[in-house]
DNA sequence: GCTGTTTCTGTTAACGTACACGGAAACTAT
DNA sequence: ATAGTTTCCGTGTACGTTAACAGAAACAGC
């Protein structure tokens, strides 16, 4: 079995040295045009390809990627992306990369101002965002384009053409999923809620799509279909009543899609409605326990582990070993979780 | 920001050189206690992961990956796996790893031994192979272990202890995940059919896992359920008559479960059973297209494609990193496949 | 005191690539 | 013809780890 081809061979082979091999390779000029082409010809017919720890071990560089995201404690939807950073951290530590965290509360946007400037002072090679804080977020990239910051988006639909990598689950597309499971659980069923849980002054796009996906899967039915959007703020204190009031108020309802996280919230108002097919989002703890009950029927899973980890091994590929992706935007496929699914679910 | 710890700086602050450290790391004796015992207490507080690109230059191995797998077209099930060996080839291939491919055919088995033969004969490092010919492979498995080879297992769910890591799915939950789709459908059904189109003279345990478990499902609701298990050959020439037959002779039949990938086998027994049920296996171009066509409402999918790269990407863990596995079984999760999921499915 | 053995330690040459440096050769301008 | 410039090329060192090797130090047996 013939052994790998190295720069020395290739030198070799085209009678030159390898430092004039190593000048065709990275393009760096000073090259006669009849050794480089000479010397491309034969890395063709080798299938030259450099191997990577040579490469890695030469430019002996440590990189760091600053990771951005919004403080969490455990069971929390933002918990879950932590984890996966978690994970790459210890992946990736024998390979060059140190992972600087970053956290900002939600609700002060001056903490997440001041967390991101901090990645800059840190001196990152690349920063891993989630694009929640949609005008702060904007203007953080801005910055990063102008300080030719490298940075991948996680968790959204809307692509930046920048970024090495968007990463993010089509929600258009997780609410027409989220219908047709309603659907199939009763297709003669003609009356819907949907629940449109919203925190304080934050104005979810996301759920905003979800919800079109939704609708737009029923309006392709023949038949007339029935839908109610109910929106409401986490913050509401009588929110369980007011659900609960909602549902009664329509007895002939046969399905409700939460479209977002927060079903647990609503739980109490969701209890011995067996005859109502029942979607929710995200597989947060609490979500689960419902899902294990039988209160709810299917929750769609975001992949936020996966998401969060997936982004920082394209900044590794893209930093360590110069590989840019094919596409710069990743759709993570909808997953369906159920009851008998639960158990591929374990914190 | 401090460099990262590198072995010299560890034989500096421990007054030893290189050689020392490097023992203490590998565990080679020859080294005195004192030396030893003050190399780790260093190690430890500088939190020092050797550099892996160094570690796997010094040692310049090139590793040869044998994969064993079942001659197939494309489109057909075995075909996607050899997708995902394909994408790890030309992944892994700057990594110094060399992936050898060795076919046979399912119906002879003197193919099989065959190329099992050659498996060892080019002096391979390791081999991936899938636990289709249950004889076959079990005597295969014990030359292995004479011969100190070091293998993978994919597509089981029985594993073998002394392989790196076996990565499978569950049948028996994935037949309970059918009845419960099925049942979700239709709370009110009682009646169900479950085919095993079977390959002649080809007892293949994970259907009848999968059937086990769909029965499961059912034997814990509270009332009488008629599960009937319908089993015939695929070279049966009248397949589809016999099937026309036995749904037809089944007015109340509520739903159906197609235990393998041959769902598109029976198509033209299942047009027009709208009323109906219907989950099959494996999302093959043919029954995605049934799917599609609202033929169907589920398949079940096995990611045949990331099973199989996961399994080579294990077993360069293993030889070139010296990673052994926290566990050697990957219970690869279900996942549901619906209409509405078809576009993450595309070949 | 002299060998021979055991126990322990430091040195050194790879591994393949990156890149800086010095310098040879060819060409230009006067 | 000579000095200056441009074009091109090879050498050498470094990166962190591995493993072979040489040899120092301590100790045993006589």
């Amino acid at each position: 079995m013939k052994a790998k081809p190295t720069i020395k061979l290739i030198a070799k082979l085209s009678n030159t040295s390898i430092g004039t091999v190593d000048r065709v390779i990275h393009n760096r000029g000073d090259v006669s045009q009849i050794n480089r082409e000479n010397i491309e010809q034969i890395m063709k017919e080798l299938d030259y390809v450099p191997n990577t720890f040579a490469r890695s071990l030469a430019l002996n560089k440590i990189f760091k990627i600053a990771v951005l995201l919004p403080k969490s404690k455990k069971g929390e939807y933002w918990n879950y992306y932590l984890m996966g950073i978690k994970k790459s951290i210890s992946d990736f530590k024998s390979l060059g990369i140190i992972i600087n965290l970053y956290f900002y509360h939600l609700d002060k946007t001056i903490t997440f101002n001041k967390s991101s400037n901090q990645v800059f002072k840190d001196e990152n090679d690349a920063v891993l965002l989630f694009t929640i804080l949609t005008y702060e977020t904007s203007i953080f990239l801005k910055k990063c384009k102008e300080k030719k910051m490298h940075f991948a988006l996680i968790g959204s639909h809307e692509k930046d053409n920048d970024a090495i990598i968007n990463i993010g689950q089509d929600p258009y597309q997780g609410g027409r999923l989220a219908a047709e499971l309603i659907n199939y659980g009763n297709k003669k069923g003609e009356n819907y809620l949907v629940l449109n849980i919203l925190k304080l002054g934050n104005l979810n796009l996301r759920v905003i799509n979800r919800i079109e996906g939704f609708k737009s899967f029923f309006a392709e039915r023949s038949k007339a279909i029935n839908i109610e959007v109910f929106t409401i703020t986490q913050e509401d204190d009588n929110l369980v009543d007011k659900l609960k009031n909602k549902i009664n108020s329509n007895p002939k309802l046969n399905g409700i899609f939460i479209a977002n996280s927060k079903t647990y919230m609503v739980k109490d108002a969701l209890l011995d409605k067996n005859d109502i097919q029942i979607v929710g989002y995200d597989t947060l703890k609490k979500n689960k326990e419902l899902l294990n009950r039988g209160i709810i029927d299917f929750l769609i899973h975001q992949q936020p582990t996966e998401q969060a980890y997936q982004g920082i091994e394209f900044l590794y590929r893209f930093l360590v070993m110069n590989e840019t992706p094919l596409t710069n935007f990743i759709d993570i496929p909808l997953d369906i979780v159920s009851k008998e699914k639960l158990m591929y679910y374990k914190e």
